[in-house]
DNA sequence: GTCAAGACGGCACGTGCCGTGCCGTATGCT
DNA sequence: AGCATACGGCACGGCACGTGCCGTCTTGAC
């Protein structure tokens, strides 16, 4: 794993091939088969298990920074290189390969939404979320937006788009009243 | 481009290749390649031109259910298949090439981010959104969860998650008063 | 009407990486 | 001590890449 990442750091996912894999880690080729099947697999498990410290929500009592804090972190590790590109990579392959996707999800997605959604949980018993706002949407509409311009606009994310974002999310899209 | 995209619909944008595309095409690999620099940018091409009639947005009035009209056009599109895939394929490759990347950008995500805040600037001029509301980041929240979604979870995007989403997004989050 | 320039289809080549098979060795378990 | 297993190293056939070359056909200028 170690060598797959110093590969794709030098050279970039694309140029990655396990054959260099092998020889980068003096081992044989089979060794690595044995392990992984595809070079997305090996990929993805080399940088979820990097980065496993999962980036937590802190609880302050107040959600909207909580989710600030949380999610300037994920977007400082995204724009610190070589990460942000090594992770569009994963995620551009995860929509060819099946078995990255259901890995990223169950690996990386997936325990944060939890983790969103338990936040969301605690701000809607104290009321800073409208009773009848719909938890399982939390992550994708908090996420989504971000996804959106890293994956796809691929502008810049920065500290201060989150917080339009969060305000724009929070302040509510109708006139107040 | 026809046998381009006859190809990845029988099996798959990874199994797609130039040399097969010129022999289907009944046409030899040079003239390809002196069209298209590469794959990625031939499928694009491909993809966006046989759909070209971009999904407008309607105006009767009522923005919510002119965008979920628009939304769930596209979802329908998408949930087409085999369009879904071919069009997860077309994001996946742009995530590790800045060519496609660029070319989605410009030849669909920039047009129908033009449409979204040109629909709601009329909404807002009407009154139907707070007039402090981002329109800039209309776009990445209304279609932010859906690609989310779409590209991330792989879940289906049915109708009823539109409605859903919208109603999230447009009820606000917070505590009405 | 002629002719040069360019685009074309067809074919072959060298290259890179794939995934697998085989061999001889080393390690670890009983 | 003996055996099974994992290993490193190597070689292989296969595929698609991108690029030459060749002979033909179309096109446009004069």
């Amino acid at each position: 794993m170690r060598a797959a990442l110093e590969l794709a750091r030098e050279s970039g996912y694309a140029k990655l091939n396990i054959e260099a894999v092998a020889a980068r880690a003096g081992v044989g080729k089979h060794t690595v088969y044995r392990r992984w099947p595809s070079k997305g697999l090996l990929f993805l498990d080399s940088l979820l298990t990097v980065n496993e410290p999962v980036l937590d929500i802190p609880d302050t009592g107040d959600v909207v920074a909580d989710l600030r804090r949380q999610i300037c972190a994920a977007v400082d590790l995204l724009g610190m290189p070589p990460w942000g590109p090594l992770y569009r990579d994963l995620v551009g392959e995860a929509q060819h390969d099946p078995a990255v996707a259901a890995g990223l999800n169950e690996r990386f997605i997936r325990p944060q939404t939890e983790k969103t959604v338990a936040r969301l949980e605690v701000a809607k018993a104290q009321g800073q979320l409208a009773p009848d706002f719909d938890l399982g949407l939390g992550m994708a509409i908090l996420s989504g937006p971000l996804y959106f311009t890293f994956l796809i606009t691929q502008e810049p994310v920065t500290h201060d788009y989150v917080d339009r974002v969060l305000d724009a999310l929070f302040a509510g899209m109708r006139p107040r009243h």
